[in-house]
DNA sequence: CTGTTAGCGCCTTCAA
DNA sequence: TTGAAGGCGCTAACAG
């Protein structure tokens, strides 16, 4: 059905090496037969068979790109920007969703690399051993997105955790609060660790003392975040501001306010963070820290395509963007 | 840094032919030699080059997802179930995120179609003429997904919008509702012109005059629905309900219930669309009709496999699944 | 049952 | 500057 390199040589009555030549601009080519060529590319529309060209390029012009959970709406805006750049430099992005299982992120993986994918972009916050191994023995470019890298042995672009998670705090103390919870995730996670750094400096900053009656470590969605709201709104002493560790727990803490009869802001002041979609339309409207959601993906991409195109010579990035407080209806000022 | 089909057969003794037969059972091979080339298969960790085989087969055992808004929570089920089932007969899924951009959208398709891709999935309530004209041209297996193809050229898995739009309508008067607004999509989409005569009907059917007043045709998202309650809820003349194409457009026009200064569903009740994840955590939470979104990812998958297998022996289908009504928050019943 | 050989469609030396 | 020829890694006749 489609046309190979040899139908444009007969037709341009040239050998198939001249039209690779005039195709990839490798070789010097006399004008007049580079024009020859093309007359007969153009007519018919003639486009290289990439698979065969990877199978000696060894390159695809494919960029792999993990991502945990689809479902997580923080994703949408990310693998826009992701795609934005690698578009402009003819590469294209290849979504593969592994929900977090650490065999289908591997089968990903393994695939991609037979495929001479050129690079692969990493979205986790809480990178597993397997992966890093497998960068380690393969040699792909890869950049890890939304995850700082204490070793620092792989490229990274995130936002700063720790500060973020602190300015979350002290925009809440600020308001008047002294006595806040935090909802984290894992404590496994070293973005978890990272945030809960970030709260308990701010406490003590402020001198207030932590409490870990008010500290609820469990996963970054709704669920989580209501079990540990029931939990919360059942103690005597209760906070008068919780700080949690995504919008999506704040959403759940909020239904458990509700379910518990304690109202937000009036009882209770709820901050999210990431800034979903949904933030500003769910009710109360979430007051939130926002990550630069779009820029890190198009960070992502820039700082892997100069990884590509550096090779060797590329110095190991950790690029940190500015996160940002929006403040919405979760909140209140605490005046008493 | 890979092996060869060489180094295994230099390895076991035996030619790559034989090499090649063990591994693909094409041809029978003595049962000493299969496990001889076994062995080094497994110590060597070997695994046939994809790209070199996909260039003499001319397949990939790799499915191109053609989704039009990443950001559609809608997706994250319907991903899942195409990954289960292609997962388990040997395919992976490719996802192509295309923002409904059609320029981005022949792209991929051009992509998936010289790298092989063996189907493709196109996820589009409203596949649009480049899209029928590209499968027309090409004789790719493909699968409309969400889509009910009324000239049945193509092989497509849905709900019955129609159907589920009526009972919508009729759930709505069921509870006493009389005054029934619809906020729907673009006029232009079949998909929103059947649901549309779904709700025309059941009003006819029970005796309820259609006022144009009371329809608005925009978008599927959140900014549609609230545009359109804002112009409805400034009426005089007020229903006491609507029947919304998305639950986007439900929340939208929630938002828009609230900043008029109705509550609902006391003064209004607000009837969504889809059962998206957040539906249930919103608050009110979401009176909808699901869509079974896991089974039409599912049933897409085993249609386009069977459609793969079978070849030109497949006659097209047209799988119609089930909906449901899940009564939560934002309707109640209408005493007076 | 097994090995030899000829491609799949392309890029790239090596001569001319 | 151009063409011939040799692969990339694999499958599929064709012989034996």
């Amino acid at each position: 059905m489609s046309f190979t390199i040899k139908d444009v040589a007969r037709l341009a009555d040239v050998s198939i090496a001249t039209v690779s030549r005039v195709l990839n601009r490798s070789k010097p080519v006399s004008p007049e037969v580079r024009e020859k060529v093309m007359k007969v590319v153009d007519e018919l529309g003639y486009n290289p068979n990439p698979v065969a060209r990877t199978l000696i390029m060894k390159e695809s012009m494919l960029i792999g790109v993990l991502i945990p959970d689809i479902a997580n709406t923080f994703i949408s805006m990310f693998v826009r920007g992701i795609e934005k750049e690698l578009f402009q430099q003819g590469y294209t992005a290849l979504l593969c969703n592994t929900n977090s299982d650490t065999k289908v992120e591997l089968h990903y993986l393994n695939l991609l690399r037979e495929k001479y994918v050129d690079g692969v972009v990493l979205l986790t916050s809480a990178p597993k051993p397997e992966q890093i191994d497998f960068f380690n023995n393969h040699d792909i470019p890869v950049i890890f997105s939304s995850h700082t890298d204490k070793d620092s042995r792989f490229p990274c672009i995130n936002i700063d955790d720790y500060q973020a998670s602190y300015d979350a705090t002290k925009y809440l103390i600020g308001l008047g609060h002294r006595s806040i919870a935090f909802f984290c995730g894992p404590m496994e996670y070293y973005q978890t660790i990272r945030r809960f750094d970030g709260y308990k400096q701010a406490l003590a900053d402020y001198g207030i003392e932590f409490q870990t009656k008010w500290l609820f470590a469990r996963d970054y969605n709704i669920e989580s975040g209501y079990k540990s709201g029931m939990e919360l709104f059942a103690q005597e002493d209760q906070p008068t501001a919780v700080c949690c560790v995504s919008d999506m727990v704040a959403i759940g803490a909020i239904r458990a306010a509700e379910d518990s009869g304690v109202s937000v802001p009036e009882d209770v002041s709820i901050m999210g963070f990431d800034d979903i979609p949904i933030a500003g339309a769910y009710r109360p409207a979430l007051t939130t820290i926002r990550q630069p959601v779009y820029d890190l993906g198009a960070g992502s991409a820039q700082m892997l395509l100069k990884q590509i195109r550096e090779k060797d010579n590329y110095i190991r990035e950790a690029k940190i963007l500015p996160h940002e407080i929006i403040e919405r209806e979760s909140c209140r000022v605490l005046n008493n």
